[in-house]
DNA sequence: CTGTTAGCGCGTTCAG
DNA sequence: CTGAACGCGCTAACAG
């Protein structure tokens, strides 16, 4: 381990002070050009890298940007957090990206461990309610959440009208003819899984159908769960014809289970999934799926950290939701 | 924005000395009971969180470790990342994750940048031969490399025999029949790519088949460029009953292109993936694929970092591939 | 244009 | 057991 070289091995070896070598790092003031050249010369030579945490200790502001995610192997997350680091692309920020993960530990908070780490701003991927923690960092620095709303905090938050996308994924069924749809539903705890499921309530009573509460499970937005679910569904004497998922990863699941009894989608039975993620254009056959943009919210929620940060109000866009037509669905049997 | 609290603010609050709180808050040193209370009530009250930045400028380490990643939306690092994250669990030491999406900026070099937050060690998934930065970096710190093998680096990079997952996958598929054999491989100057498909070739030179080189086309890892191929394949006029993707996305990209033909898998087109993505297991069929142990990958590899961290030396293990016989093939037709 | 000086927030001797 | 003082590496006045 070599030793830390520091602003003033390289002004030793250039002949100058730390402050000129600083000045010529930062481009502060003027300097006149044979120091320049001297300097950049000893930088090379010493190997001389900066300490930017000294840097953030005396500037007061890290440049970085704190980034909290559920789960970083998640496809979902992963697609919005591609967004967050394009969104950056360009910017001197950078992010720092911690998972909850680590939530298992003691009374690790995400939250605590990026404000001592002085982030300059946080991005929450979460639909974890610890709106607690959410308001009292928005009182230090910018804060924006991504994919739920938190009262008290409305303006900084990115999200998509689940329950418009329920009621959508749920309509196009109606619409293909089908009247027993099964809806796998997320977690209760996860506010956009409630949504969505209120979303598909709704507008099977638009239609005049009734809410089959026997064809409402609820998974765990996963693909295990989902295959369990629908077997045991398809165990049970519970007709149907259609499966509305939580999300594009519990539709795989469902049709695993559908595949195994030998049904074929759409033919036997119809599947819409949620979220639109890029490999569902690839399943077979291609998921009809409820799109969310969320390699564009990762980018918005960037800016609008931005705006925040360079004192510009902020208020979150609408994100529309909008359903792909792709193949999984038909008409049932016998229309 | 609130002030910055600090500990002299605590200090004076709890009528001691700065260093008193410091030796409360970390263990060090005895401390009579009752300054105890009053401190620890004074940190309650002013809301004081240790500046890390400040401690690692004394301390000389930052209880981080970079990460540095290609991609943090794909699939397989995914899981990678999970199990460092989840080999970090417990230790006091926390991930710092940057992307390779920044190279696109001029001149900007993960590893500077992790090397100037100070990180203790780095661990770098990542394909790209940067072999240069990679050694100058280990002479400062530790540096693990997954996934690929490193020249001058060996004892500390983790990866698996691809050479030997490319064969084990296409004898598989001689052992049941086939001799026409495709090969979608990863792009040329992934070195992964290469072993697997040396290992292809390999394994069809030993059963005594030609390697009909129009059966192997190069891809780029992804649904979209695998679909394209095997399209083009269906158009031509070339004979096969059997794919070996080079990974688990190109096995589906190409399982469409067949669903799109009326082709089944496998009854008329036997596929074998590399990698097993969780997600592979829920593919209609679920798929024939060579597993990589990745969540055990990241964990060992954080193993490894702590190891050297702590003085001790560090040799990777051999991590093994296996063959994970699934549904998407069996024998040609009227074999 | 350039060097000197004072902290940024904290851990750690070194004397009490 | 406790406080004063120094320094980690760097930037921002402040004088030259």
């Amino acid at each position: 381990m070599k030793e830390n070289v520091t602003l003033e091995h390289v002004a030793r070896k250039a002949g100058v002070s730390t402050a000129t070598v600083s000045r010529i790092i930062n481009g502060t003031g003027k300097v006149s050009e044979e120091r320049r050249q001297a300097v950049l010369k000893a930088i090379e030579e010493v190997g001389y890298s900066p300490n930017s945490l000294a840097q953030t200790l005396v500037k007061g502001q890290s440049m970085t940007i704190g980034v909290i995610t559920q789960d970083i192997s998640s496809p979902f997350y992963g697609r919005i957090l591609k967004g967050i680091e394009q969104g950056l692309q360009g910017t001197h920020y950078h992010p720092i990206i911690v998972s909850e993960e680590w939530r298992i530990d003691q009374h690790y908070q995400a939250i605590d461990h990026l404000m001592s780490r002085r982030v300059d701003a946080i991005i929450v991927l979460d639909s974890d309610p610890r709106t607690e923690q959410v308001l009292q960092a928005a009182r230090h620095v910018p804060v924006v959440v991504v994919g739920r709303e938190v009262p008290g905090h409305e303006k900084h938050c990115i999200y998509i009208d689940n329950f418009r996308g329920g009621h959508l994924a749920t309509k196009h069924l109606i619409a293909l003819g089908h009247q027993h749809i099964v809806h796998l539903a997320g977690p209760d705890d996860h506010i956009d899984a409630r949504d969505r499921e209120a979303g598909y309530r709704e507008a099977l009573q638009e239609a005049g159908l009734p809410v089959q509460e026997d064809l409402v499970v609820k998974g765990y937005f996963n693909e295990k769960d989902a295959l369990d679910a629908t077997e045991r569904l398809l165990a049970s004497e519970v007709h149907f014809t259609a499966i509305f998922a939580g999300n594009d990863q519990a539709a795989e699941g469902a049709q695993l289970a559908l595949y195994r009894q030998g049904l074929r989608v759409p033919q036997d039975v119809s599947v819409v999934g949620f979220d639109d993620l890029p490999s569902s254009a690839y399943s077979r056959p291609p998921l009809t799926t409820i799109h969310q943009p969320t390699l564009e919210m990762g980018k918005v929620t960037v800016q609008g950290v931005l705006d925040m940060l360079s004192g510009r109000e902020f208020v979150s866009p609408e994100f529309s939701v909008r359903l792909v037509l792709r193949e999984s669905t038909c008409p049932p049997r016998g229309k």
